[in-house]
DNA sequence: TTAATATATGAATATATGTTCATATATGAA
DNA sequence: TTCATATATGAACATATATTCATATATTAA
């Protein structure tokens, strides 16, 4: 079976949510949750970043589907979308791990 | 063994690795190149870009080793890097096509 | 209700980036 | 060498994007 190549709306789909991971501060987000879940403020402080910046990143991260979240009390508390979005992550960190 | 949140250095060069995945220009030479390795000119006849357009993102994508080429008589044959490329392709196609 | 805490949003700004045009470099043919 | 073909590069411009400041919304406690 021959790969074939995506239509052009997937390849806007795919191109938005591969963008996604071409920021450090998203990055240190997903990495962050990769290891637990985690609320806004939390996040904040761990990266020593303001509220709002890790509030706009989050709302990007939850449109592209890169993390889900859940509201408790007043708190609302992001956790990682699914298995893709680790496997991106390592994946990626072998890449430049490679020598040569 | 716990997963470790990767130093700076690490962050910043996965940010600009995976960054190079998003943008649908680069994603449509990354899918062409899946089936076999092209020359700049057929890059070009085939996704009906100019050629210096082609030549500007396959510097990118060869400065952060998506691609890799050889020169023979006046060409210079692209084709994918490792399986690392083809793998982020796949699962953030996988990604984009679940529903919900 | 009022106050306090947690999170989200909008506008503004500075920076980054993709494409185009013009042109340079490299290789092979004549 | 000169000409033609293939590819790469640099500057310019228009668009996209990350962060900040100010402020809004939501929830809980008093």
């Amino acid at each position: 079976m021959e790969p074939t190549i995506p239509v052009e709306e997937e390849i806007i789909d795919l191109s938005e949510f591969l963008k996604t991971f071409g920021d450090p501060t998203r990055l240190r987000i997903l990495f962050l949750l990769r290891e637990r879940e985690l609320g806004v403020h939390a996040i904040a402080e761990q990266l020593e970043l303001q509220q709002t910046t890790v509030s706009h990143q989050l709302k990007v991260l939850r449109y592209l589907r890169l993390v889900r979240y859940r509201k408790e009390g007043r708190g609302v508390f992001y956790s990682l979308s699914d298995d893709h979005i680790e496997q991106i992550l390592n994946i990626g960190m072998e890449h430049i791990q490679e020598q040569i």
